[in-house]
DNA sequence: AGTAGATACAACTAGCTAGTTGTGTTAGTG
DNA sequence: CACTAACACAACTAGCTAGTTGTATCTACT
């Protein structure tokens, strides 16, 4: 039972609000979705989303400044893995949230039938 | 145990990613945050905010927008509430995470020493 | 040393959006 | 019926950032 201050201090809350904007893009999820199969490189993380070179390699950077992945350098290859677990909690979380708004639509929709 | 598909499709990818960027604002952070106290009006959420009347109203519209709040209008005034609880258990998820990495921190400078 | 491959860095642009200003709209009140 | 209070809507602006283009770095290999 991890309690949070109540009312949220603002510097927590500014933490918390970074925290959701790095989750925020569709093309930083795809990386993460990726990469609970295990670390890849930037090229298998390029061919698993269909971006440019340079455009994964920023987002990772993204993602390795606030400690979601970690970077291994192996030779001339450079291998990203998950660093933070909780970021599939928060997907499942998120998951489970859409779930039940679509419940209540199809409740609706069915309660007018 | 609520299984997210995987990969994952490229709209639910999307719809994940909409869903973090509501909460990625600071302002909307301390809108829930407020509201974990009970319903309130919006001249409540202004003088709890210290934002305007206008720019409260825009936030709660997107906040009611993605279903994370209700409105519920009382004679004159509208009562907002929280809609959807999962945002609470985001919020510890992430607090979570930052107090690990806190952790790491401590522990780094600790090893240091 | 020279070359090729893998990755990172930097500058630029286009699109999005938070906050403001100004203005409706609706509901109580005298 | 004014008048006021509570809230929402619309237009505008400034700042941020995703993606691209171009280039640099670093490593392995011959």
């Amino acid at each position: 039972m991890t309690s949070v201050p109540h009312p949220l201090p603002d510097d927590l809350v500014e933490l918390i609000a970074r925290r959701f904007r790095v989750l925020s893009e569709p093309m930083r999820i795809k990386l993460l979705d990726r990469l609970r199969d295990g670390g890849a490189t930037v090229a298998e993380l390029q061919e698993a989303t269909g971006a440019s070179q340079q455009n994964v390699s920023k987002h990772l950077s993204v993602l390795l400044q606030f400690g979601l992945v970690a970077r291994r350098k192996e030779g001339n290859f450079a291998r990203y893995e998950i660093a933070d677990d909780s970021v599939f909690e928060l997907c499942e979380t998120v998951c489970g949230g859409l779930r039940r708004q679509l419940e209540e639509i199809e409740m609706l929709l069915e309660g007018g039938r």
